[in-house]
DNA sequence: GGAATTTTCTATAGATCTATAGAAAAATAT
DNA sequence: ATATTTTTCTATAGATCTATAGAAAATTCC
């Protein structure tokens, strides 16, 4: 079985579905109403925005609602509580997020190609999915670990995928044969959450050029090459 | 005037003291008292504790006193709100922390030499200083502005040793000389706070080994040599 | 030992904030 | 038009949590 097959596996199989433990289906949300999918999706992004600005901890209920134009106590309707507003969040895109990291890893393109790839993914959902990313990153310690589940196993995908994406790269001699592929890929999301924050906060910031110099450093380094 | 020459000039001019806008000492600290100093350092540690593990709108009054095994209104002893706590601890250890950084720039040695050392700094702080310097990576931005000039002085005063040693490795030829200092400066500090938070999770991690992998990441990236 | 000073304790006012209950309004269906 | 269902509102109990005040205990000084 080659590398490519294993990603092609790792790709395909389906995300695991369904109630998970503590996720707490949104029955609502899998019922009749029509307005409802719409009106939570937004109850979900004012919640990000408002973690994302406040931190879990310093959001209240009342700050949410009032992002959503509606009473506290209206957004009951939409999560049966707060730390479950985070817990959806958190999970929000990420699924998204996920599927996309398996098109790229599947796809046949150079190396470097990919790289660019995987750090434009991740750094453009930080600038799209407006704060949902940023608030994974930064709050979802703060669920108790039976609502971190599905949390944590999309995050062990994606890590995965780029571990193998890495491994490809060494197989096919592109790679130095010598690194770390488990180190690499958690550098690599360490450097894109790092930048990804700094995007976030920081308008000026041009995304393509962060981007570009992202996939240089880590597959370049700094060291001048005649050296 | 000489790269080196810049950088002893930046190491060599005191970090500004006395009261910042906002720092409001402890006079306390500065009067009479004999075990008031040890005990408020005792304090700052034991706050520095809880708002890592809760961060710090998640962590009460209470959590600290608790750790400090003190009542929880004998904590306004040692600061006078919770936010100045915060404060205090985001403040620790920087000080001596941007003093042991002028110092390893200053001293002349090959360029891979001092990265480590750089980067052995950065990450044996959030080892040793405990949690302080976890918090002050997290949980700065949720002090109000007045509050973080003093904290914001310390972090450009870190950057800009960081950059002055890059421009001073570009100009030995050492480094490539198309690289962008400031950008490569913020992704050192981005990949070692994301590694630093790691090892204060996970005690499995090995310490020399973790700054081992980023430096040889840094420094030569991850592509083949030979193609 | 007794006075002065430093440190800690207890108790609490006043200000949140979450989550719920039940009424009201709006939307949809019959 | 009326009944049914969905969505929002108001009001509030009950549970925090911060910060202060003043008493008590511990320590230091003479």
């Amino acid at each position: 079985m080659t590398h490519r097959d294993n990603i092609i596996n790792l790709a395909e199989k389906p995300v695991a579905r369904g109630p998970v433990a503590g996720a707490e289906a949104d029955l609502r949300a899998e019922q009749k109403p029509k307005k409802y999918a719409h009106k939570k999706l937004l109850a979900i992004e004012a919640a990000a925005k408002v973690f994302a600005e406040k931190g879990f901890h310093g959001a209240t209920t009342q700050d949410i609602a009032k992002e959503m134009g509606i009473q506290q106590g209206s957004l009951y309707y939409y999560f049966k509580s707060r730390e479950q507003a985070l817990q959806e969040v958190c999970e929000y895109g990420f699924d998204v997020y996920v599927e996309r990291m398996k098109k790229i890893c599947v796809k046949d393109q150079p190396f470097e190609a990919k790289m660019m790839a995987i750090i434009t993914s991740h750094l453009t959902n930080y600038s799209h999915k407006d704060s949902a990313m940023k608030v994974h990153n930064e709050q979802r310690l703060y669920l108790p670990v039976e609502r971190r589940s599905r949390i944590k196993e999309l995050g062990t995908n994606y890590r995965r995928l780029l571990e193998a994406t890495l491994t490809e790269g060494i197989n096919a001699g592109v790679l130095r044969a010598d690194i770390d592929t488990h180190f690499i890929a958690y550098s690599i999301i360490g450097i894109c959450n790092s930048w990804g924050a700094n995007l976030i906060r920081d308008d000026s910031l041009n995304l393509f050029e962060t981007i570009e110099q992202c996939s240089d450093l880590i597959l370049y380094g700094t060291l001048c090459k005649n050296v």
